[in-house]
DNA sequence: TATGCTATCTTGAACGGTCAAGAAAGAGGA
DNA sequence: TCCTCTTTCTTGACCGTTCAAGATAGCATA
């Protein structure tokens, strides 16, 4: 804020006010401090001297990038408001990996401010269409971005390198994601080997229009956000398998991934004769949410109610010591990606693996039960 | 990827390409990205639809800045490596509200990744510094950072406006934080309203080399760190005033706000008949910490060992609603500090208050019990 | 002595926008 | 009818770098 150290108070000094205070041409200041080996290391020392006396801050970012084409910055784009995407571990442990392959790739993040649900009254359209066109960057990570998010169609308008994170697949855009089918297949399957039947899904949101509550057939559907897609697929497919008709399993969709939400969701659910047996979450965070219902119902878990979650989030707290989920990589994910985005030619899809974890709140079902309660 | 829909392969198309192309001026391109009032609605049609079919990704963000000397975003360093930052709640409930003043200012938040251990190989000197030079950014939030830091020095020389939190005072800058000093005092007068006398101090820490252990008096004065300087400031002037002398309660420095640091500190500590009867630490992971370590010792809390932590983190699980501490404003911070950059000319300086939370982890202590343990 | 090579520094031209100023044409008022 | 004002579009300069190519000198080599 103080300028004590500019001579020229009128405008900041760039380098050919330093060169010519240093009695060398404008190049041989750049050299100075961009490409050490291309002038003389006491030549070098006088110009860095006098660029401090002018209080000369170094190459100005925006006219080196647009002479150099490069920017030293990958932007990352997220489906959710980005003060949420700091409150959601899993995109948190995402974050921890993209930002490890930063510090090693020696390049900046931009966390770009994006927002799904566009304000009807902005002229430049949704909210990240704007903030991805001014994106100094040199390529991106979408991640968890709705299929027919703006967003996606903005940043791939920009033609810079991108790969897609746990979303749905762009075609020729590399992709990092993890065997969401897989995973929630052997979630499904483990409960059946309970002996469950009867069943409820906590489900993440399937569209971008901020809807709570039990999800149609039209809806689930029409889905637009390829995670939960794919994990529903898997629950169901093991259902059926296992002799329960997935349509009559319910599906509670929280808007947001959030312990209240699951909690006010299922606890209806709970009271009724034909409650569910086991619930399968597609989050921990919603599968404590369930729990709490549990609790709520002055039911017992996994006695009363067995619990699968998703994700394996956090390992700190007592909880999650205490649910069975199904693990994945986080932060390797996020890795993949900028290796996937720093290094083209390699692989362009990794899908990862994601293991179920057997913990103490699944359990076999009390007393044996048909599908219909009886 | 796909470089479909661009004409000239060889390279991309520019304004003066789609001006050329559409029969106008250059001007009246830019004017059709940026200036919508500055032409007919119809030729900006014409324009835009000729910019498109030309895969014309509108104006280039460098050129843009060059000219017009703002950037649309932020930069935020760190003290910590960025990865790092992303598993620290503190750091990330700065986040949030730095992310969600963010939005409200429609710019996108640059994260610098810096790292205060400087690899001696590094011809670019420390590594935050060269990332701060090329930040393409109209401001700087500087959070935590040591009073020696080589980043705080960089980003002064940018000479962009730029706001301190959490961290030592610098001259002429703006300032966010927290009564540190206040709420660590109220933290060590609760403890001592119940009777303790025999004390251990689980400090964050102090300097940037990552030494753990009990600190020394010369360590302690030359803290480079702010917020952990403050609060130990505060405990022991109301240590004093208890008549406690300071100078024997052990500070126990975690180079890493975690708990198995803090645990693996103090559990020494509890094996011995003078062991202290109370914890004051800096964090509520600290606190967590001496919690776990109270277990392994076969001691309970708060029966035992009283516990007050600091930060009132997260609030989800259930730890954390037993942990006696002292909340802070942590999104708050992050939103005042941006308020701050972007209208500059308010108050130069906002100490948000810190206000001890008394819940489940402190208590009487159980015998009366002299300084000296007898 | 002529020649080539290296090390060091300089020259001039981009990079791709935005902005201030101006030109042309049509509208409105005296 | 003439003048002024507004709308709409154009012209040319400039933002502050980096880069390719060239100039100069010093030195070793033939």
């Amino acid at each position: 804020m103080t300028d004590e150290n500019q001579d020229t108070l009128s405008k900041r000094a760039t380098l050919r006010d330093v060169a010519k205070a240093a009695g060398v041409s404008h190049t041989t200041v750049s050299n100075a401090f961009a490409r050490p080996d291309q002038l003389s290391a006491p030549l070098r020392e006088r110009v860095l001297t006098t660029a401090r006396a002018l209080g000369y801050a170094g190459p100005n970012p925006a006219a080196r990038s647009l002479r150099t084409g490069r920017h030293g910055a990958i932007g990352l784009a997220f489906s959710e408001d980005l003060p949420y995407a700091f409150s959601d571990p899993t995109a948190i442990g995402f974050l921890q990996g993209v930002a490890e392959a930063c510090r090693g790739l020696r390049t900046n993040l931009l966390l770009i401010a994006t927002r799904t649900l566009a304000a009807a009254d902005d002229p430049a359209g949704p909210d990240g269409v704007q903030a991805v066109r001014d994106a100094a960057v040199d390529g991106f990570v979408l991640y968890s971005l709705a299929r027919d998010s703006p967003v996606v169609a903005s940043v791939s308008a920009r033609g810079l390198p991108h790969v897609a994170v746990d979303q749905p697949r762009l075609p020729g855009v590399p992709y990092v994601g993890i065997d969401d089918e897989g995973g929630a297949r052997r979630a499904a399957e483990h409960l059946l080997a309970f002996g469950h039947r009867r069943f409820a899904i906590l489900s993440l949101k399937l569209g971008s229009d901020g809807r709570d509550g039990v999800a149609s057939p039209g809806r689930v559907a029409a889905a637009t956000y390829s995670v939960p897609a794919s994990r529903l697929a898997g629950y169901r497919a093991a259902l059926a398998r296992g002799g329960v008709d997935p349509a009559a399993v319910p599906v509670l969709e929280c808007a947001l991934n959030d312990e209240r939400r699951a909690h006010d969701q299922l606890l209806p659910l709970l009271g009724t004769k034909q409650r569910p047996t086991a619930i399968l979450a597609m989050s921990d965070r919603l599968a404590l949410g369930a729990v709490a219902a549990a609790r709520a119902a002055g039911l017992t878990v996994p006695g009363d109610l067995s619990v699968v979650g998703f994700d394996d989030v956090a390992g700190d707290g007592l909880e999650s010591s205490f649910l069975t989920t199904v693990r994945q990589p986080h932060a390797e994910k996020g890795r993949l990606a900028l290796q996937m985005l720093a290094a083209p030619g390699g692989p362009q899809q990794r899908v990862l693996p994601a293991e179920l974890v057997v913990r103490a709140s699944s359990a076999r079902v009390t007393a044996p039960q048909s599908a219909d309660g009886t």
